[in-house]
DNA sequence: AGGAGAGATTGAACCGGTTCCAAATCATTA
DNA sequence: TAATGATTTGGAACCGGTTCAATCTCTCCT
């Protein structure tokens, strides 16, 4: 089918190879007869350049690259949104490495760095090594980071510590005192690196500013996803002394513990609080009191700074922090503790 | 940086850029120490094959193209996964092409059909016209439609008039005659193209055949979106005859329905029944009565297919259809109505 | 030792674009 | 009309791989 080269058109039109490329590529030295004549020819045998090809000897792909552990998770689609939109406007395609286990995410910062398919690449929600940010670093594309961090890679992030005091302070303002955190897997060095943990130190601060005692048995950790979330508030709430709110570190999870609530008659807000975080489109649905993070906004931010590396080199050397703002959304899910 | 090339390696290992090549490639026939003195000049200059050239020489590229309309949505989240699990076996990568206006998809429909950037190209829920089916068929990489369809082209498809059928069926045998239906708009030949007008066919014809007489007023349509529902069901509660069950065309839309219901304080499922389309993964949460389609095996089985059209080009002459089977899922939101 | 045949190796040609130097054409002016 | 300079144009060389025909090296056998 479209075997058809740049070479034939130009024995078609009756001109030089050269002259069919500046047509293509509209360059203003080329006579509007010969541009006619070529674009005649270019019609008739119906020929598109190849992509590859050209791709290889501008040394320009017009891709960028992007890595999303677990995209299906609506926080990644959120963000992949926001980067889309760019990437629009740029006329840059898409290419989506999708991450759900460590050995995966290994292999894609071995091969990844060489960045031969993109031109630029943009990593949600992993934090490199020391040592993959040294290749990231050196290598030949400009590497943007997302709810991910390293002192020397520009990055779009979020303050989790304080996002995890402004949840733990609100329940506390609201006079809570038994307030109980759950997250997925602090330790997993893999997956939402950090943010969890990060949360967790807010929390501790809250506690310990307000003069609470922090209790081991209120916090619990396993593996993202409602149901593992449900299990969890189930625990807690089977303690002998339960928590009277609880704080859980994504929305995802929030509504697993409003699962466990509902199916224990545990009426919410008023026998138990529930703050989430991330403030994903279905929590305004379950009228989910929550911390805001500006998902769409990081995606954007992110692509944003990507191709700014990407046009202005210098600035890889100097990287930027963008920290975005979080906010308490108070929905219906919190309130006073009860006998307050 | 990386600016070593195979002439590099093959002039550090003392031998011809075709050995290298074979090392790579590992073919066989190269001596052991041959391939020993090439490895180690690759590890000593950091050498990695440029993706691109490899490409352009191999006529091959290991990438699939996805055109997902709104992929934000939960369902082509979910078919994406399904995807992502194929092509992380076969080691191909994802570009993803975003569609969201009737510009960019008459765009992309024009220049993909080239194909040079991919092996193969999965199209979600657009259906082609008879043009460009043309144009796709007779393009040099194999299409294969998932939730779309057209008879000369390989696809993966639900019955929706039966699921249309299915789910008004359900109401009806509830014992539900006033029973109206809310979906995105008809006309639109872009977005979610057929699936409600299917739909609403399926509809139409149980409320025939249980002899039920169609109400023009009980039918509704807006662009996709939990807020356009919310407005479509209170536009609906609010006749003077209002309806005892709404059928939403997918779930997202039966959450505004959900919405609309509660703010006006009729219980759900005694007040009013509602019942969605697709079995989203939130829909369980919301104990939501719903259709269910499989999403994830939807993605996973065009994978499957495009994957046996690339391989095998006689499979592209005969186009193949996947029929995925639809389930009703009865959960909480559908009883029969008061008074009954 | 000489020769046949299998196996290993080389490097030019190719994939399909872009670029750039040199050559050709055109327009302008003396 | 010839000379001069500005525009256009042609096409070889290049991007960095793979491939394949030709050549070189071994082994093994008589």
């Amino acid at each position: 089918m479209s075997e058809v080269t740049i070479r034939d058109v130009a024995k078609a039109a009756g001109v030089g190879v050269g002259t069919v490329s500046r047509v293509i590529n509209n360059h203003p030295s080329v006579r509007e007869a010969t541009r006619k004549k070529v674009e005649e020819a270019i019609k008739a045998l119906n020929y598109h350049p190849h992509t590859i090809a050209r791709q290889l000897s501008l040394g320009k792909t017009s891709n960028i690259g992007v890595v999303a552990p677990f995209f299906i998770r609506p926080a990644s689609v959120e963000r992949l949104r926001g980067v889309e939109t760019i990437l629009a406007e740029h006329k840059y395609d898409l290419i989506l490495y999708n991450v759900e286990t460590k050995e995966r995410r290994d292999e894609l910062f071995e091969t990844l760095p060489r960045g031969d398919m993109f031109d630029g690449l943009l990593i949600f929600t992993l934090s490199p090594s020391d040592e993959v940010a040294e290749r990231l670093v050196n290598g030949p594309i400009p590497v943007v980071l997302v709810d991910a961090s390293h002192p020397r890679i520009s990055r779009v992030i979020i303050d989790d510590v304080q996002g995890g005091y402004m949840a733990t302070k609100h329940l506390i303002d609201l006079g809570h005192e038994r307030i109980a955190y759950i997250s997925d897997i602090l330790e997993s060095p893999f997956e939402h690196v950090g943010a969890s943990t990060l949360r967790y130190q807010g929390y501790q601060q809250a506690l310990q500013e307000a003069g609470i005692p922090l209790r081991p048995e209120y916090y619990r950790q396993d593996q993202h996803g409602v149901l593992q979330a449900r299990k969890m508030a189930h625990d807690l709430l089977s303690l002998p002394q339960p928590p009277t709110a609880i704080f859980a570190a994504s929305d995802t999870q929030a509504i697993g513990v409003l699962q466990a609530a509902q199916e224990r008659g545990l009426a919410v807000p008023e026998q138990l609080s529930i703050i989430g975080f991330d403030d994903i489109e279905i929590a305004e649905y379950l009228k989910l009191t929550t911390i805001h993070q500006p998902l769409f906004t990081s995606g954007v931010e992110g692509a944003a700074l990507l191709f700014q590396c990407m046009e202005d080199p210098a600035r890889r050397r100097q990287p930027t922090e963008i920290l975005l703002p979080l906010r308490l959304v108070e929905r219906a899910t919190t309130a006073p503790p009860a006998g307050m």
